[in-house]
DNA sequence: ATGTTTCATGCAACCGGTTGCAGCCCCTGA
DNA sequence: TCAGGGGCTGCAACCGGTTGCATGAAACAT
């Protein structure tokens, strides 16, 4: 089949040995030698095999990521810029989606492990005793989730929570909903952390919900009957759900109840009305992952803690709450 | 660091062969050795390195997933359903992006040939003859383009476009843009030539456009300034992304111009109006896909052609023509 | 008692590369 | 003329597994 350095080193009459000096310490080979061997190589398709140079290297210039659900629009940013930042370096990336299951996590890194050199563990759902635990057999960095002694990149969705929260007693709504995520996620718990200890606010904690707009949808009849003028839900899918969810019980967003999401997704910007929410950083925390990696292969580093701010964005789907004076 | 087969061998005083065949031919090991073994192994931490055993056997049990964007909401229930059928196949899926640049998926191919048993290009950007040269390296299965010779997997897009088409007709529309896709897809050129080819429509093409929203934006104008009145969009996003633009400078959707996507993602769910689009098979795409590639391992089956059918999905983004008769 | 199977295991080569070490050649300087 | 050193290449062991073949013991048949 294809050709092997073995092929090589017989058709240009060198040892294997100088073969494999040319492609990988090419300054240790003659350059007349060097380049009949390349002329030979590329005469034969040869392209040296990364998987059996990863045995003897140990280093196989992949990373892994893992992500929990691929179809969630929050994630392809991310993906997207650890890509590009781990090509830029030489280092391919493959990315698996782990279905929001933990078991189905755990194995996925268990079956990467080796053939990777490291993995981006980004909103985990498996417990951190499981992760320290896998973190012997590959190195990590883990993003949305803080355990101890691993490098480490958080999206600051604390204090993303109180911007949002802010924002809404400013327009006059005081009693607040907060639509928590999956039981597993960091996030959520960040954000009832958060949001529990703002003055002011009568909170109205609603879940564990799916991570989904259908999720948002679910909850839409215990928002109603929660009383509240002011939701915060734990990302944009929820809370388009949810405001779809209010449209077909005849609530509308904002009038009679105002809507803030988390993530700032493409969708969010073409609902109607545009969804008002609190931007991360996600872009930024797929190259600084990748770079953390990357480091902390190099030297025995001490793992970094990096925490990444968030912002509000403004737009339609939240208002003055309707008892509060208009002008 | 991690147990080798060898430090396995000498805990439980057998050769490394016997260690080796207790984990990939168990019947050939005396039961009692056979579960002396596993308890090391289990003590030990062990597990088999999966990319040392592709070495000899040239089975990696892994296969590689290729999409353009996977941002692309299109793109995450095929991967998903890959994943699924690889799963229960006991293979894993790889997933990598080209970013729609098809240097980068030439490069990507290269790189996990040697790392995969096969690749799924899904609408790939490359042209026939490249994915005709890289086939030599490592057996495919195409989706959503036709190279001879190779498993393909068609969703009849073709198809598709015609039900719109008379959807539109039906509803009064005489003059329809269609706005094109990339230049390199196959999807674009066969929609383009199943419009052509239907009577009592006057077609204007438009494009070629980015398959994103943002690509939808930008022909608003000349979509406007073409005089149609129905629209068929490479895909929900760009058709999302016409809508939004349509409504910036005050024309309405449906009142005043007819909408029809194509993929029926999620996003067109919920948009407003809610989306008239054409539903792809995606998941049966992924399963089948997997199928496919599987089985081309086996045998030295003839590569199979398997076309799934689409259909229509009428929502709200259509209706009648302006000087139609409403009654 | 002997020949034939069957079962379980060991031996050693191999997959496709990498790399420390040794050896050769040639150049330099004294 | 010869020692020393640098540049280049070959040798062979190694990475972590797999597998065809040989071996030995036990079980069976004759």
């Amino acid at each position: 089949m294809a050709a092997t350095i073995r092929d090589v080193a017989r058709a240009s009459g060198v040892h294997v040995s100088t073969v494999s000096r040319t492609f990988s310490a090419p300054h240790l080979v003659n350059a007349e030698t060097r380049n009949r061997v390349l002329a030979v190589a590329e005469d034969l398709g040869y392209r040296p095999n990364r998987a059996a140079r990863a045995l003897t290297t140990g280093r196989t210039h992949n990373i892994g990521l893992i992500v929990a659900d691929i179809s969630n629009p929050f994630f392809p940013p991310l993906i997207k810029a650890a890509q590009a930042q781990a090509r830029a370096r030489d280092y391919h990336v493959f990315v698996a989606d782990t279905d929001e299951d933990p078991q189905v996590e755990e194995e996925l890194i268990q079956t990467l492990a080796k053939q990777v050199d490291g993995v981006l563990l980004c909103s985990p759902r498996l417990s951190n005793r499981v992760i320290e635990r896998l973190h012997a057999e590959v190195p990590f960095v883990v993003v949305n989730r803080r355990v101890k002694g691993m490098p480490t990149i958080l999206m600051d969705v604390g204090q993303g929570a109180r911007l949002a929260i802010e924002h809404l007693t400013g327009l006059g709504h005081h009693r607040i909903a907060l639509l928590s995520g999956p039981s597993g996620s960091w996030t959520s718990g960040e954000m009832r952390a958060a949001a529990a200890e703002m003055d002011g606010v009568e909170l109205v904690i609603l879940g564990p919900n799916a991570p989904t707009e259908r999720g948002g949808l679910a909850v839409a009849e215990e928002v109603i009957a929660s009383g509240v003028t002011g939701v915060l839900a734990y990302n944009d899918l929820v809370a388009i759900g949810l405001i779809e969810g209010l449209y077909e019980r005849g609530v509308r967003v904002p009038d009679d109840i105002s809507v803030v999401g988390v993530d700032d997704i493409v969708a969010g910007r073409l609902n109607r009305p545009k969804l008002t929410s609190v931007a991360m950083p996600t872009a930024a925390a797929g190259r600084m992952a990748v770079d953390l990696l990357l480091q902390s292969f190099d030297e025995g580093a001490t793992p970094t803690l990096a925490t990444l701010d968030t912002h509000l964005v403004v737009r339609e789907s939240t208002d003055r709450a309707a008892l509060f004076p208009r002008g």
